[in-house]
RNA sequence: GCGGGCAUGGCGGAAUUGGCAGACGCGCCAGAUUUAGGUUCUGGUGGGAGACCGUGCAGGUUCAAGUCCUGUUGCCCGCACCA
């Protein structure tokens, strides 16, 4: 067989610019839509490496695969183009952010381009373009409106030597990344939404989703509901009463002592004379750890307040604590400890030789010297006066309601989920479009004066006092109330980069809408999202940010669905590996071990290196990056352009044995595909190439085949599938053909082989005809390991189509 | 600590979901063409001389286990005292 040579530059080069001048995914205004989304990059001055390709690549072969199914095609890109390393390179170099994002974008989308995905560069997005942070700034005043957006004292990470609030990505062991001092915290008025009254719909909603069930778990556990009751303890000598929640009203018996977070606005309070020093003590000690030194301390802490409180059922007098192992922002920040029931309240009095009272019977028993409490709510009640005798999961769930019906408490739900902190002291983010009058408080800036600009700023260094570097900029600062005209102040916080990256996906199907945020008619047609791709890293904010935004916008009346993405896949990250201990790492520039794809594409193509990058493992799985890979499939793709050519003229006639191939191909092709294991997809072409390759060199290979081939490889390589559809006479283009079909009787066979196995263990091999009796079959396979069969035979198994087995002894 | 995932040749990985373990590819070995090398092509390639042995380890279920069950070890990811 003659060796033609496929030049990818030339073939590649020749089907860029057809693709351009004749486009191939048009809506007709009849087709089905399917929008397949890629989550928007950050556009990083470091480019793409292959592991930002291997989720495209992907995302562009399910697009394409869909689009010959006959719909059109959402598939847009975009950039998430605010954010910390642009103003820290501005502090550094003194470069305006949005010049080097200008940049940066320039640089990727280049990159981009090589992959040849069918992007619509005509919907792009980016979330810094004034057009576009219009839109983000009127959702948050929407949310202002309903009450969603509120001011509160937070505390942030802060850095004293440098002066400024630190991102926790830029804090490490808990000291700042850039001068290694020790982070502590400091008070800040900050921009709250209450994405809590959204959690039980987050939550709920869950199971409409096809997503990832590890993702969903996730988001789960992140929103945390769990089912209790408030219980108020009376202070001793004292008109005030602490509420506490718990999970395990059924053990409030059991109750003996309680414990507050140091925060707690009581925790002062309660000192006496003789403890006042010790508190205020720890309390400042806790002030002062970083929220990461608190978590990291396993011994527990704390102080005696000097105090009792009165356990509502039997009336026993609790001492309370202070300890910093209860939350302050998590229930009621205050505990009742029953430390028989409770691994963290048990550990606490051993510690300080608290009492410690078995409310429920583990195995029937009350246990003596206890060495671990008992958590499982399973047993009989003991010690618990009328409560004696019942069941504690059966009291678990009764027992809120009893509380609450005698007026000690009542039943409640609580979330770990918290309002999410969406302010930030920076300069490249949205400005909050809020003024805040001395008269009026805080007002939101009109819609019709939306955008509110970023002003430039001459100096991007923090301010020294934790705010933004807006708050410099006097002719900024001052303006006037929207309410009454008087002199007033904007706020000079900005937003968190996840306010631009939880709508985004909406513009994308009216971008250039200038009296909206998304037109209904648009967004009925062409939303939700079917298929989104991306890494598992944003399983919980920027998935759950972007379901919360999705949820206002719907109940607003912006769009009448509740969901954004109706399926999700999660693709592995392509790892580096380790310069001197060959161990896989994540690709970073401080390790060196960056791969780009730019130097690949020059060399082996862009089909070539798609192939690859889907090639090299389950696309749901890490992978490891190994150059010297690529060669295989460089060379199949070579072969593969060598057998289709060799054979297109040939005018073959379909052979059974043909058809059957054919079949197969398509069957094994198509079920991979949809089952999303593109690697093994990959696989397929190469082992039926090998089969055709076999024909060609013994009579060729049919036209219908080759076609077959060639419109389901379009998808993986696109230039290469482009190029043999016009070489096989096929009309342009590839991409506007049927996906082929399979017949499951056109690929039966009348004979087939049967491994024969004794005692399971496999001895030879069988063929025989597919409607052979199971007497036959056996008579047949006995003879075939007869030298074998020296014992008795206690059984025989024939399982017809795969497999028989003679168990002797 | 809790939750999730993974473990198969020198390497990346297959295995129709309980039915011939190692598809496909990389690498390697031999040969052919060319010959400076590379490319390309052909054949071989889990271990063992062999009967046989082989899917992290130890048990179990089954005619049959990489796949199911129990225990265990190692690695990766997520969450971090959530009452």
């Amino acid at each position: 067989m003659a060796t033609i040579s496929y030049n990818h530059t030339e073939i590649e080069n020749k089907w860029r610019k057809g693709w351009e001048d004749c486009p191939i995914n048009v809506d007709d205004g009849k087709k089905p839509k399917y929008y397949c989304l890629d989550m928007f990059p950050y556009p990083s001055a470091n480019g793409l490496h292959v592991g930002h390709w291997r989720g495209y690549v992907i995302s562009d072969a399910w697009s394409r695969y869909k689009m010959m199914q006959g719909y059109y095609l959402i598939h847009p890109m975009g950039w998430d183009a605010f954010g910390l390393p642009a103003e820290n390179y501005a502090i550094k170099n003194g470069i305006h952010p949005s010049i080097s994002t200008a940049e940066n974008i320039k640089n990727i989308k280049r990159q981009i381009n090589q992959i040849a995905a069918i992007y619509d560069w005509d919907r792009e997005v980016n979330t810094t373009d004034p057009n576009y942070y219009r839109w983000t700034q009127w959702i948050f005043v929407q949310m202002f409106k309903k009450g969603l957006a509120y001011e509160k004292e937070m505390p942030i990470n802060w850095c004293p030597s440098c002066k400024t609030g630190l991102a926790n990505e830029e804090v490490v062991d808990g000291k700042c990344e850039r001068c290694h001092s020790e982070v502590t915290k400091k008070n800040l008025r900050q921009w709250m939404l209450k994405i809590t009254a959204y959690a039980d719909r987050l939550l709920e909603d869950l199971d409409k989703l096809d997503w990832p069930e590890k993702v969903k778990k996730m988001q789960t556990e992140w929103i945390g509901r769990s089912y209790g009751a408030e219980v108020d303890f009376r202070i001793e000598n004292q008109k005030e009463a602490i509420t506490v929640y718990t999970t395990r009203p059924d053990t409030l018996y059991g109750a003996t002592f309680m414990v507050l977070a140091p925060e707690h606005k009581l925790a002062k309070s309660l000192a006496t004379d003789e403890t006042r020093e010790a508190v205020e003590a720890y309390i400042y000690e806790a002030s002062m750890k970083s929220n990461i030194d608190r978590m990291q301390d396993k011994e527990k802490t704390g102080v005696f307040t000097g105090s009792y409180a009165i356990n509502p059922l039997n009336g026993a007098k609790v001492p309370i604590w202070l300890s910093d192992y209860v939350l302050a922002d998590y229930g009621t920040g205050a505990i009742m400890c029953v430390p028989a029931h409770d691994d963290r309240d048990f550990e606490f009095a051993k510690k300080f030789n608290l009492p410690i009272v078995q409310v429920i019977a583990k195995d029937g028993e009350e246990i003596k010297d206890m060495t671990e409490a008992y958590t499982e709510a399973s047993g009989t009640m003991i010690n618990s006066g009328e409560w004696n005798g019942m069941e504690s999961a059966v009291l678990k769930k009764e027992a809120p309601a009893m509380i609450e019906a005698r007026g000690l408490g009542k039943k409640t739900t609580n979330y770990k989920l918290r309002d999410w902190v969406f302010s930030r002291q920076r300069y490249w983010g949205e400005p909050i479009p809020i003024v805040h009058c001395p008269d009026c408080g805080a007002v939101p800036v009109p819609e019709d004066q939306l955008p509110l600009l970023l002003p430039e700023v001459e100096n991007y260094q923090p301010t020294g006092t934790g705010e933004s570097p807006l708050a410099a900029i006097d002719e900024w600062v001052n303006t006037t109330c929207p309410c009454c005209g008087k002199p007033a102040k904007r706020e000079t916080n900005t937003m968190p980069q996840w306010a631009g990256s939880s709508w985004y996906f909406l513009r994308y199907v009216d971008p250039k809408n200038d009296r909206e945020l998304v037109s209904r008619e648009k967004a009925d047609n062409y939303l939700p999202v079917d298929m989104y791709i991306g890494g598992v890293e944003h399983a919980v904010l920027h998935l759950l940010y972007a379901r919360f935004y999705t949820k206002f916008l719907c109940d607003i009346g912006v769009v009448d669905f509740d969901e954004p993405f109706k399926k999700l896949f999660n693709q592995g990250m392509v790892c580096g590996r380790d310069r001197e201990t060959g161990a896989a790492t994540k690709m970073s520039k401080s390790l060196g071990n960056i791969v780009s794809p730019d130097d690949m594409v020059r060399d082996y193509g862009c089909d070539a290196l798609r192939l690859y990058e889907l090639f090299i493992g389950p696309p749901e799985l890490d992978s490891i990056w190994d150059d010297s890979g690529i060669d295989g499939v460089y060379r199949f793709i070579n072969r593969f352009y060598n057998m289709v050519m060799t054979n297109k003229d040939l005018d073959v006639k379909a052979t059974p044995e043909l058809i059957k191939v054919r079949h197969r191909m398509i069957k094994d092709v198509t079920t991979r595909f949809e089952q999303f294991s593109l690697n093994t997809v990959v696989s397929a072409f190469m082992e039926y190439n090998n089969k055709l390759l076999e024909f060609t060199k013994n009579g060729g290979v049919d036209k219908e085949t080759l076609q077959a081939a060639v419109i389901m490889i379009a998808p993986f390589a696109p230039h290469l599938g482009e190029e043999l559809w016009e070489q096989l006479g096929g009309a342009y283009s590839v991409f506007h053909q049927e996906w082929p079909a399979y017949d499951e009787e056109a690929m039966k066979d009348t004979e087939i082989e049967l491994p024969v196995q004794i005692n399971g263990k496999t001895r030879g091999t069988v063929m025989v005809a597919v409607d052979a009796s199971k007497d036959e079959i056996l008579a047949k396979a006995k003879e075939v390991v007869a030298d074998k069969l020296t014992g008795t035979i206690v059984k025989e198994i024939y399982v017809p189509g795969k497999i028989i087995n003679i168990v002797q002894k």
